[in-house]
DNA sequence: TAGATTGTTAATCGATTAACAATC
DNA sequence: TAGATTGTTAATCGATTAACAATC
């Protein structure tokens, strides 16, 4: 590719500081808020950035920007900054998101039949093949495409589709006992909108997305804000 | 109130250790899920608990649940621990949500219903008195028993129910226009479901959730594991 | 009283920032 | 070359943990 042909040689560029090295979860979480950034900055034309326009949309410092980066190897430009394209590509490789991930929804009520016709997860490479419920009443019903399947084959299905991933939005009384099932069928990620605290064993990661709780951490900075001046 | 009979008097307990100093942010967002276990907690017959059960509880140590806690003043119970209730009510007193805030959801169109619909918004003391959406054709139809409104009357309709936070579920590419008018009409809370930087006054304070996000920091760990053993 | 647990201080750890030589 | 910006080191800041006297 001509994108490429300026890249400095391989033989000169640190890959991966220390091979297998343990990436700060601080980094991590701001990986993602980086990658949707620099795609929305492609779209509207730009092709390099530097760490200073970075740090400054995401509201962080220049060398902070650097310094997540270096956790990765160097991909930068001195005197240029970074090329677009190519740090979205090596931020989508570090997350995993250079592929397509099918997911599991399992809980097909409200929440859902709303995440199913949610555009924003295809966004991002991920792709909901599949959907669960427990109730009988939903079972073969079809939404977004999709027939909702009961639990009874879990573990086969998911195979099938060499899902590793699953949404869960089933009521808090039921989560737990379905995560569970999940686990034994092979799940590795969770993403949790059950108001409750899961418990798992160490090699499975559970996303909490609890709407409550933002609620309340708005309310609290709402609180202070009108206690102010 | 019995409960509160054994309280040391007020003269010897601290109340409020530095009035007005601010509390770390890490605190805040741990206090909304210290006050969503202990609810359980008491739901499931409790009536004290120690730091050492709490901890374990949230996958955090003994230290530093009592740390936290500290910020605010004393109210644990030497040899014994925390009494539940009173736990609780000073937590909700933190947060703000030992009242009822009544909030607005702008955007009816997939997400925006489920979120009328999810009864979790209800179980923290907040609830949904305005539906707005811009697309004349939902303007006018009652969903959840609210009617919905279009933006022209914003300020008024807001101030009419004393609105400060709003829910934020338009497309991302009207996200940043609504957001600037609902700034105008005095909204100082945002829990933005829009997959883009919003761009407020320093007194607003939004929360993101964003779904794309959660699942790449779910596909980061899912690889991790994968490249293990 | 003896046993248990808090509140708090000091020590440790990790994350952020500032500064600057190396690089293009 | 001169100007700009990176990658990296050292200094700072904040958050977590360990330890223990004070308290019930």
């Amino acid at each position: 590719l001509f994108r490429f042909a300026r890249l400095r040689p391989l033989s000169r560029r640190k890959q991966n500081p220390i091979p297998g090295d343990t990436v700060p979860k601080a980094v991590v979480s701001r990986l993602s808020l980086y990658l949707r950034e620099l795609q929305r900055f492609v779209r509207g034309g730009g092709t390099t950035i530097n760490s200073s326009q970075l740090g400054e949309i995401l509201g962080i410092t220049a060398a902070q920007v650097r310094k997540d980066f270096a956790c990765f190897g160097q991909f930068g430009y001195p005197g240029i900054g970074y090329r677009c394209e190519e740090l979205i590509a090596v931020i989508r490789g570090i997350l995993g998101t250079d592929r397509i991930w099918p997911v599991a929804l399992v809980g097909c009520g409200n929440l859902g039949q709303a995440l199913l016709g949610y555009r924003g997860f295809g966004r991002q490479g991920f792709s909901v093949v599949l959907a669960f419920d427990s109730n009988p009443t939903m079972v073969g019903r079809t939404i977004g495409g999709l027939t909702i399947r009961d639990l009874s084959n879990l573990a086969d299905d998911l195979a099938e589709y060499s899902v590793r991933m699953a949404i869960l939005a089933v009521p808090a009384s039921a989560a737990q006992q379905v995560v569970t099932q999940l686990v034994d069928a092979g799940i590795t990620g969770i993403l949790n909108f059950a108001p409750v605290t899961l418990s798992v064993p160490d090699m499975v990661t559970v996303a909490e997305v609890d709407l409550a709780i933002e609620l309340e951490q708005l309310s609290f900075a709402v609180v202070k804000q009108l206690e102010k001046p």
